[in-house]
Order: C-alpha cells, then sequence, then structure tokens
RNA sequence: GGGUCGGUGGCAGAGUGGUCAAAUGCAUCAGACUGUAAAUCUGACGCCGCAAGGCUUCGGGGGUUCGACUCCCUCCCGGCCCA
C-alpha cells in the first residue's frame, strides 16, 4: 500500500495506493472537517491538485449524522469527492473541547463523553464506535480515537494520556479487524488505519508510546497533540527522534503541522503526511502565504488587512497561477476584505492552499 | 417672525453637577491563529510619555459652583411645528 521510491537521509518520497485512489508522498491534507473545505469547491480542490483531504469523524457524526451520511451511501459519495479521504478520529476535539473547556464533557479510561457546545446534547465516543463511524464514513485512511493532553499538564497526566491512548489503540486496532471480518473488506480494499502517539514533549514518553503502538501494530503513525511546546515553539528534538522510532515501512503523520517551515523540517526528519488549518483560515483571516522567489520554502506572509495595500495594484505572487494571482491585484483583494466580502476570503484561501500543495510538490522534487 | 427639540471624540450615539479623556457600535491601525466551537479572537485608537503621570477637550463666549459634557445667560448652527 505504501511504497517509498526514494530516500535522502531521514525523508523519503512514496506512494500509496489506496481504495479510492494513489496519493504521492509526501503530501499534504487541507481540513474538510464537517464535510467541507470552507468555502472551496471540490473541484476547485482537484484542480489545485489536491489529492486527499481530511475530515473529522466526531463533527461528521454529531451534523448531519450518520443516518444521512449512510443513506448518501458513505462520506465520498455525500462530499461527492472521489478521491482518497482521511478522516480524523474526533481525539483532537478530546483536546480541543475538553482539554480546554472540561465543561464541555468528561474522559475517563473507557469512554469520552462529549457536550455540545451548541446545544448542550451529549454524544458519546468510545474507540470502537470511533472506528464504527470511520467504517461507516467509508474512508481511505483512518485515525484511532486518542487522548491529546495540552503539552504544559505535569508530565503523570501526560503519561496517563499515553498509556490510555495506548489502551484505546488496541481496542481500536481490535474493533478494526472485526469490521473487516464483517464487512468483508478485501485486503486491496481495505482502509489504512492510524495510531497516534502521545507524550508531550518527553521523548521518553513518546519512544514508549511509538513503542507500545508498534507492538500492536499500525499502517501508520501519528505524531499526536501538538508538536510545539506551551511557548509556541516547534518541538524540533523530540519530532525528529519521534520519528526513528517508527518502522520505515509505516507511514508517519504529522497531525496538525503546520507552517511551511514546519512542514519542511518534518518532512526531513521522515514524516510523511501532513494537515492544517493555517492555509485556509488564516487565508480567511487575511494571511497570504507568497513565494519570494521560485523556491517555494523561501517565503514571506503579508496581512491583506493591512492599510498599506490599499493602493498597492502590483499583483499578490507573481510565482503562483491561483485563480487570485491570475486575476487580481492587493488592492482589490485589499478591497474585499475591507468590504467583509467573502469572495475575498474564498480567494485567498484557495491561493494558500495552492501555496502548499506547490510546496509539497517541491518536496517531492 | 413665534414656538420647540437639539448641537459630544473620524462617523453614529450614550452620558444630564463630581466615580468622565467621556459607555457602546462602526471606521481606522496593528497583532494572533498549527489533527477547525475560528468570515474568529486580542490590543491600540485626544496630545506628550516605556511607565507612573501630566496637559487640552463635549458648537462659540460669558456666568453660577469647591467642582460643569451636565445648571443659567447670550450668540452661532440644525431639525420639526405654527404663521
Amino acid at each position: 500500500m505504501f511504497e517509498i521510491i526514494s530516500k535522502r537521509q531521514n525523508s523519503r518520497v512514496g506512494k500509496i495506493r489506496l481504495k479510492n485512489g494513489e496519493v504521492n508522498t509526501p503530501f499534504f491534507m487541507p481540513d474538510a472537517t464537517r464535510g467541507f473545505v470552507r468555502s472551496i469547491d471540490n473541484e476547485i480542490l482537484e484542480e489545485i491538485g489536491l489529492e486527499a483531504i481530511l475530515i473529522n469523524t466526531y463533527h461528521l457524526f454529531l451534523n448531519p449524522g450518520m443516518e444521512i451520511i449512510k443513506q448518501a451511501g458513505d462520506a465520498h459519495n455525500f462530499m461527492n469527492w472521489p478521491k482518497p479521504l482521511l478522516s480524523d478520529s474526533g481525539g483532537y476535539q478530546v483536546f480541543s473541547l475538553i482539554h480546554k473547556n472540561p465543561k464541555l464533557g468528561k474522559i475517563t479510561d473507557n469512554e469520552v463523553i462529549f457536550r455540545s457546545p451548541t446545544d448542550g446534547s451529549k454524544h458519546i465516543l468510545t474507540p470502537e464506535i470511533a472506528i464504527q463511524i470511520q467504517f461507516d464514513l467509508g474512508v481511505d485512511m483512518m485515525v484511532c480515537l486518542d487522548d491529546p493532553p495540552p503539552n504544559d499538564y505535569p508530565r503523570e497526566k501526560i503519561a496517563m494520556a499515553v498509556e490510555r491512548t495506548i489502551s484505546w489503540a488496541k481496542r481500536c486496532k481490535d474493533e478494526y479487524e472485526r469490521q473487516i471480518e464483517k464487512r468483508k473488506i478485501s485486503e486491496a480494499d481495505r482502509p489504512l488505519i492510524f495510531g497516534v502517539i502521545q507524550g508531550g514533549e518527553y521523548l521518553d514518553l513518546r519512544k514508549h508510546c511509538t513503542q507500545e503502538l508498534v507492538k500492536i501494530g499500525f499502517d501508520g503513525y501519528g505524531f499526536g497533540a501538538r508538536h510545539i511546546d506551551s511557548q509556541g515553539n516547534f518541538m524540533e528534538e523530540v519530532v525528529r527522534e519521534t520519528a526513528k522510532f517508527i518502522p520505515e515501512n509505516a507511514l508517519r503523520f504529522a497531525l496538525g503541522v503546520g507552517t511551511p517551515e514546519d512542514i519542511v523540517k518534518c518532512y526531513g526528519f521522515g514524516w510523511d503526511m501532513f494537515d492544517c488549518v493555517i492555509p485556509t483560515r488564516e487565508g480567511r483571516h487575511g494571511r497570504l502565504f507568497l513565494r519570494k522567489g521560485k523556491n517555494f520554502t523561501d517565503y514571506e506572509t503579508i496581512n491583506i488587512n493591512n492599510g498599506k495595500y490599499k493602493k498597492d495594484f502590483s499583483s499578490i505572487d507573481e510565482n503562483c497561477g491561483c485563480m487570485l494571482c491570475k486575476n487580481h491585484t492587493k488592492a482589490y483583494l485589499h478591497h474585499l476584505f475591507s468590504s467583509k466580502e467573502m469572495l475575498g476570503m474564498r480567494l485567498a484561501a484557495i491561493h494558500n492552499l495552492k501555496f502548499y500543495v506547490d510546496l509539497l510538490k517541491g518536496l517531492r522534487g
């Protein structure tokens, strides 16, 4: 399923063959958390050159709910995205909702109880349910439910989260095998399954977690929680060394990574897969990633909201061929943003995604 | 001409004797955003100062008062009503 085509030091270029198509590694997936990349149609995502996108178990489970998705067939049919999909397990919501705001739910060794921030309703996710949902979504790659604690938690709490993540990973793998058998899925069509490595900033915990997950056995391993420390600095050593604990023939997924420079660094350390909200969210907020030359790793960012762009009729990024750069000036994009016109946010998000796609293409060589 | 209501910071608009350099919204100027509770959030926004603090403000002028954006007089300007 995963084939390494070339290697250089720790990094590698490869190809994954999945039920719904091939994906060249390293690659970046935009987050279509609720079944859509905000403001951007799938047709444009394909046109930009994206080969896979990420959807979220928790969010789709809540809305529209699995009944609707099953009626449509699966998530590919529902979204009309025939190419590979990866679903995140809802583990990140354990972090972003509950760890950050305990009122929004409760984590026990057995399950996660979410309280919907919008209507207060209760939703339970167990490792088994998370896997069942992901089979119903019909994705090409799925992720085990995990417990990602904030990096500034004390060591003993991080260690607890590691043990919980390992035990949930085992339950996920068991459920995965049950589902494969029950649904009579062939080896060629089976979705890949990823374990998630926790351990915060502690390399020994990361190592222990990885080793235990490898014992269970997964197609790929994700670097979980956050790859930046509580001060916002890239955890270079932990991210670099953790990659080395993962078997070479397994995929290495740097979850939630990241800025272009973080992605480039992670790639150098041997990570193959990335996803992040940065290009779309920051685009919507007016931040644009611009190449400084032909070399995509040399870039700068601008905030198109800044007053200095009001009369700047220069092109946005001469080295980009996206619909924004082909057709419009900085002054015009500034005007769209100051008018709060959604077209501006949309064009900026499209541009940033194109920047990411090209960056990854550049890494592949 | 008579009556009446009103004139507050870039705009809109609170405030009606001290707690007011003056609510709030908008605009403006910046910043943040990393497996999406995010078209969101944060800060600045009279002048000087890093700050403590100081200085000058609520149409103009004059007055009452320990103290006025708030009360009185007058002038200017605007809305509405009557002639």
